[in-house]
DNA sequence: GCATGGCTGTGCGATGACGCACAGAGAAGC
DNA sequence: GCTTCTCTGTGCGTCATCGCACAGCCATGC
């Protein structure tokens, strides 16, 4: 079940909304705090609290809707699917995080699905109106396009991977983006880690293939695995791995 | 080389720059069409030209500049290499539009490179002339966005393809891409088409894979090789070949 | 016309990934 | 504690793709 992945892939419970205090709520979301307290009023009106349960859909694919999504709480999960199963996760949406601009900018139908993984609280802001704050701040509407445009690097990266590199290549480079940051002792931890159906998702491989790399990865002592956590011990290693690949 | 493939995949022969006319030439750039003349010469400072040759690489990978870069004419091509060779073609820029933006935009180094494939003559503005451009514009601002999303939108739908199509799907799906709008009889050409290798390093394939597609969709009648020109005879049926490589 | 050089088509062995099957480990619920 | 369910590890046959090799084709230039 989706749900069990969640709650194993990360440790926030899905909790209830925060009562929805209408038209003073906009200001509450990371991306918007820019906003002067006048706009941000000007706009409420035009926005929705909704909380979905996990596992439900969000954003089905080619939907005509238009709406901006803010996470608030909780955490959603953006994926392309063919309809014979074959699922490619695109991103996590953590909260603070927002989700559907696409169609919001450019007016086309939707290109993936959304699902939520636990329960969220999430504010929902009409199209036209996101497209008429972004016209409005300079400021937020350069803050978009740093955010499009480091999607499109990331999947820059992601396409070179998939027709140069193998799955073990893909799957030391993913461990890579998915780690925290650098601790004292030289080593990244993942915490809590995906399951590995998750991460063959990521990287377009399949489940087996994933297990059977990690198990290369942990043999040769550059990955550990402890309670809830996995550990990259030798960051720079695999680093190092990533490039050579990219060599030849 | 580069250069045969070039001349091969398009028309265009590369001319001599129009002598640029300094001040007054930042309008002549579509994008830039909106700007009103005042204040398209008040950014003209920050503009110069230049003429790459074929095969000439405009950017690097990693380069630190952040300079957006205007195709007046002829037609340049970003990549992403490993360095043993294995190379993905992301897009190919004709005359009229514009790349290097994402430099600009997030003031990261440069993700892919950039070659011209005929002598060109191409335009360079200096990054924080751009983003105060785009700040100064808000029509501007948000045709970037749309261009931007656009981009996704295609990598998304390229993501998806490498993990769940094979490679004859694939290149049915990259040459629907390529080809032009329905012609009276029901059939859409390419013209003039790419040698074998350009779409194999499109649709992260070999060179031998595709030639051994092309040949089956020939031997098929859905395809049909016309002097400098391949034309699909049935591009509904390639359509639905696709979307039943979505079904399952 | 002829030679050159790139493009294309195809055969074939090697190999990486798939896809199934099933056993063991671990977590959650009763 | 026991059951149940998911997650994980791994063996193995199958299949698509790779990567090489080489021959024929076509355009270009002399």
């Amino acid at each position: 079940m989706r749900q069990h992945e969640a709650m194993q892939r990360d440790g926030m419970a899905g909790g209830v909304a925060p009562a929805p205090s209408g038209s003073q709520s906009l200001s509450s979301i990371p991306l918007l705090r820019v906003l002067s307290p006048e706009v941000a009023r000007r706009y409420a009106g035009a926005a929705r609290w909704f909380t979905p349960e996990p596992g439900e859909e969000i954003i089905g694919f080619e939907d005509a809707t238009d709406d901006v999504f803010f996470v608030l709480t909780g955490c959603v999960r953006i994926t392309v699917r063919t309809r014979g199963g074959q699922e490619l996760i695109l991103d996590d949406i953590p909260a603070g995080h927002f989700f559907g601009e696409m169609a919001a900018i450019d007016g086309a139908p939707r290109s993936a699905s959304v699902t939520a993984l636990y329960r969220s609280s999430i504010c929902r802001l009409q199209g036209a109106a996101f497209m008429a704050l972004l016209a409005e701040s300079p400021m937020l509407a350069h803050q978009m396009m740093r955010l499009l445009v480091g999607r499109i690097r990331l999947q820059n990266a992601r396409l070179l991977e998939l027709t140069a590199f193998d799955v073990g290549q893909r799957l030391q480079a993913e461990l890579l983006r998915l780690a925290g940051p650098l601790a004292a002792d030289g080593t990244r931890v993942i915490s809590p880690p995906p399951v590995q159906q998750v991460i063959a998702q990521r990287i377009g491989a399949r489940r087996e293939a994933v297990s059977r790399e990690m198990a290369r990865l942990l043999r040769q002592g550059v990955l550990l695995r402890r309670r809830g956590a996995l550990v990259l011990c030798h960051p720079a290693l695999l680093e190092r791995t990533v490039a050579e690949a990219l060599e030849g």
